[in-house]
DNA sequence: ACCGAGTATGTCTGAATTGACATATAGTAA
DNA sequence: TTACTATATGTCAATTCAGACATACTCGGT
């Protein structure tokens, strides 16, 4: 059984019960994974809401399209790292970065 | 001028006006530094409280006493990921990290 | 159907980060 | 001083993550 697989499913919208229950994972884990995707989904919709393509904030991160991609599909291989500072770039304000945090 | 080595002295305590003054930064790092910074000091508040050793905490999360060490001192060697595995795992609650991130 | 913009996915090479180890330093107690 | 515990610092091989690129998929509009 493939992890990775499995983590790209949750990000895609298969977390019916929460992260912990549909993989193994040790509640530390868990709450890693899970603040990823409250931070995930905090990203697109912050970039959703200033009307930018995963292009331009590619460009405003220094970043390229792919990753962006990758970023909101909470692919393995994206660090907390990229995932905090396309949230910055998107223009989330600390209070957004705080309730993203909050939720998850 | 060596930015690896200001981001030591910062994390030592220097940070008398705020980060982005002292270093040429943009807002983006600025605010990526300061968060690491406050989550930092979590971690050993955290850590303090529920008086563990480095290397106990290291065990907890499967780390080292080193690495430990460098995260505290907000080495740049370390990611936002370790920093916020290392808070976790030093017991401190998903408020406890959210006022982090409200101090940053 | 075709086109174009936006997004997703796979892969590669170089860069950043990791745990581990050695060693140094700080503080405390005997 | 010596001994012990905790913390700091430097280094390094192995792993992980980065941007970049190619390419595929989606979905409106024409």
């Amino acid at each position: 059984m493939n992890t990775e697989k499995l983590k790209r499913l949750q990000a895609a919208g298969w977390q019916t019960g929460g992260a912990k229950d549909f993989l193994q994972l040790s509640d530390e884990e868990a709450r890693m994974v899970e603040l990823k995707l409250s931070l995930v989904s905090a990203i697109k919709k912050s970039r959703i809401k200033r009307k930018l393509s995963q292009i331009a904030l590619a460009q405003l991160m220094k970043s390229s399209q792919s990753r962006i991609a990758k970023i909101e599909a909470a692919d393995p291989s994206v660090s907390l790292d990229l995932i905090v500072r396309a949230l910055i770039a998107s223009g989330a304000t600390t209070r957004d970065i705080q309730a993203a945090f909050t939720a998850g």
